[in-house]
DNA sequence: TTTAGCACTCAATCACTTAGAGTGCTAACA
DNA sequence: TGTTAGCACTCTAAGTGATTGAGTGCTAAA
C-alpha cells in the first residue's frame, strides 16, 4: 500500500514528467513549495515506489520517469474530475452550434476541434452501419451491361457501388428486383441486409424472376463487402511534435497503421463503456506500444454507435484529454440522437 | 558547351548520386571500368563542372553532389529512353487485365503499384469532373426538412449531399424541380452545372413554382462546392524512407500537405502535355523543395481527365519512373477510354 | 592535354576530460 | 523512528584534441 506522501510525491512526477519530457529529479520535486520534505526523504520514497515498479530510471544516476504502471496507478487513482476550461467548452459548444446538416461533416469537423485543443491526433469513427437502416434503393444504369446501385440509409447515409449485369438478365428483370428490395428490405439495418436478402427474399424472387440464379448471384456480389465505418481523423501529424517520436521509423510504422482502416476499428473498439484509457504495452499494435490511447463512445437512442479517440504519447495529459474527450462525445450523442429523431419519427 | 566527356561524366556522377546518396569523388568515378583517363583529369573536369553549375561540394574538400541545374540537364539531355523489365510491364498489365468495374477501385489500384514499383510516394489525381457529364439527378427524402440529393455522373462516378428544405417549399415542388432538372441537365457536364442550371432554368422554374426564391436558394447551396477531383495515394510514407527526410518537421510539412487536396491539385496539374519533371526548386511549395515529381496525363477520348504522379527525393531515379509513370499512363487512358466509350454509345 | 604527386582541407571518429545532475548510503538529529 | 545533511559515487552530456581518410587544387613533368 502507498503512503499519503508517497502518492503526494508519485502525482507531482508524474504531472511533471508530462509537462518536461525529462526525468524528474529528488530535488527537483523538493523544490516545489507545496512540498515541505527534503530532497533525501524524497530519495527514499522514490526508491520505494521505484521498487513497487511505479516508477523507473532511464539509467543508474538518472531522475525517475513513471513507468507504464505508474501511468496507470495515476489515471486509475490520482486524477480529478477534469474541469474544462471556457476556452474549450466555447470551441466544442461553438461547433455544435453551426447544425451542419451533414453527419460526415459534424464528425469531420469534431475530429478536427479535439486535436486543436490538444495537438495530440484525435481519430473518430463514424457512426456504425450497425443501427442506421436502410431507406431507399435505387439502380441507374450506366451501359448496357454496368449500372450504379445506390442504398441511402435513415441516417442520411449514402452508399454506391458500380456493378455489372450478366447479359442473361434484363433490364425489367433489374427494375423488378429493385422493387421487391424497396417493399422487402426497407427498415432493415444495413449491417443485415445480405442475410434478411436471403432469407426474406429467395422464394419471391424465384417466383418473379427468370434468371434466379444469375440474379442471386449479382445481389450476393452487391453486398460482399460490409461497407464498414469510415475512420476520421484530426491532426494526423500532431503527433510527430512529440519528442518520443524523433525516430522516423517508429512515425512510418504508426503512420502506415492508420491507412488500415480495418486495423483501426480493432484499435477503436473499447472494451468497457465510458471513458477508457490504454496506456503502452496495453495497446496491442506494435506500432502504438509508444503511446496511450483514450476513447470514449457516443451514442444515438442509448445505443453505440461510434467512438472518439485521442492518441498521444504514454506521457499524455490523460486529466485535459479525458475531459475534453467526455465533453466531446457528450455532445456529440445529444447532437446526432436530436437529428436521428428528426428522420425516424417523420 | 559541355565536351562529351563532361557529359560522360556527369551523367556518371549523377547515376552515382542516385544510388548511394553519398557526395561523389574523382576516386569513385576513375574506378569505373569504362573511365580510361585518371582522378586528375577528372578532378579538372569536375571543377569545370562545378563552375558551370552542374554540380557543387558540400564543403571545401568534399566530392561532389549533383546541382538543381544539373538534375534539369540530366533530365533533359542526359537520359536514354527508358526500358521497363519485364517485371514491371508484367505488374503494370496485370493490374489492368482484371477489369474492375470501378474506376475509383482502377486508380486506387494503380497508385498501389506505382508505389510499390519504385518505392516512392504516388499520387493520382482522379477523372476530372470537367469532361463527366450529369446522368441522372435524385432527391430521396430523410425527414420532413431534410432530403439527400444524388448525382449521377456517365462516368458511374456518384456524389450525394444532404441539404436541408425551407418550410415554404413542398415535396411536390420539389419533385417538380428535380423532374426539371432531369429534363434540362441531363448531359450537361458536372463543371458547368451551377451556370447551366442558372441560364437554363430560371425562366422555366419561375413558370412552374411557387416559391421560386427559396427554391433558387436552395439549388444555390446545393452546386456552391464544385466537388472538385479525389485524390489518391499510394505509398504515403515511402518517402519517409529516403535519408533526406531523416528531419521530422520536414516529413510533417509534407505529410500535411498532402492532407490538403486544394493544394495537391495544383501540384498535379501540369504546366504542358506529356510526361513533366518539377526538380526542387522548381516545385513551389516549400515543403517539396527537397523533391522532385514526375506527372504524366492520362486521357479519355483524347481529352485530359487527370494525372498520375511520383513524389521522390531530387535524387530521384528519373529514367525508370519517367519509364514506369508513362507506361502506366498509357494503359490508364486505355482502359478508361474503353470504358467511356460504353458508357457513352449506350 | 594528361597525369603523377603533393600539400592542404574538412568531416568524422575516438579517447579523454570536465561539469552537473542525480543517486544511495550513513550517521546524526528531533 | 522518521527525517535530513553530507558525501562518495555514477552516469550523461558537452567539450577538447588528436588522428584518419576521403577528397580537393595546384604544379610540374610526360
Amino acid at each position: 500500500m502507498l503512503t499519503e506522501r508517497q502518492l503526494f510525491i508519485l502525482q507531482l512526477l508524474i504531472n511533471d514528467y508530462i509537462q518536461t519530457a525529462e526525468p524528474v529529479g529528488s530535488r527537483t520535486i523538493s523544490k516545489r513549495e507545496d512540498v515541505t520534505f527534503s530532497s533525501a526523504t524524497i530519495r527514499n520514497e522514490l526508491a520505494d515506489l521505484e521498487e513497487m515498479g511505479y516508477i523507473e530510471k532511464t539509467h543508474s544516476s538518472s531522475g525517475r520517469v513513471p513507468s507504464e504502471k505508474g501511468y496507470r496507478f495515476y489515471v486509475d487513482n490520482l486524477l480529478s474530475p477534469p474541469v474544462l476550461s471556457k476556452n474549450e467548452v466555447n470551441n466544442i459548444q461553438s461547433l455544435f452550434a453551426e447544425r451542419m446538416v451533414e453527419v460526415e461533416k459534424v464528425i469531420q469537423q469534431s475530429a478536427g476541434i479535439l486535436s486543436e485543443l490538444t495537438q495530440y491526433t484525435s481519430i473518430i469513427l463514424g457512426p456504425e452501419v450497425f443501427e442506421t437502416k436502410l431507406r431507399q434503393i435505387q439502380i441507374i444504369p450506366l451501359s448496357k451491361d454496368t449500372a450504379v446501385v445506390i442504398l441511402v440509409a435513415d441516417s442520411g447515409h449514402v452508399e454506391n457501388r458500380t456493378m455489372k449485369i450478366p447479359p442473361s438478365v434484363s433490364m425489367s428483370d433489374i427494375e423488378k428486383v429493385v422493387n421487391i428490395m424497396n417493399e422487402r428490405l426497407k427498415d432493415v439495418p444495413l449491417i443485415s441486409l445480405k442475410s434478411t436478402m436471403m432469407k426474406e427474399m429467395a422464394t419471391v424472387l424465384k417466383k418473379h424472376i427468370e434468371n434466379y440464379n444469375e440474379v442471386n448471384m449479382m445481389l450476393e456480389n452487391l453486398f460482399l463487402y460490409t461497407n464498414a465505418e469510415k475512420v476520421y481523423y484530426g491532426g494526423k501529424t500532431n503527433i510527430l511534435t512529440q519528442p518520443e517520436f524523433k525516430d522516423i521509423n517508429k512515425v512510418r510504422l504508426l503512420l502506415n497503421t492508420f491507412e488500415q482502416d480495418e486495423v483501426m476499428y480493432n484499435v477503436l473498439r473499447p472494451e468497457k463503456n465510458g471513458i477508457e484509457v490504454k496506456i503502452g504495452q496495453e495497446n496491442d499494435l506494435e506500432a502504438m506500444q509508444n503511446c496511450s490511447i483514450v476513447t470514449a463512445d457516443y451514442f444515438i437512442e442509448g445505443k453505440r454507435m461510434g467512438s472518439i479517440a485521442l492518441l498521444g504519447p504514454t506521457r499524455m495529459e490523460y486529466q485535459r484529454s479525458m475531459g475534453i474527450l467526455g465533453f466531446l462525445a457528450n455532445d456529440l450523442t445529444r447532437t446526432l440522437t436530436d437529428r436521428y429523431q428528426s428522420f425516424k419519427h417523420w
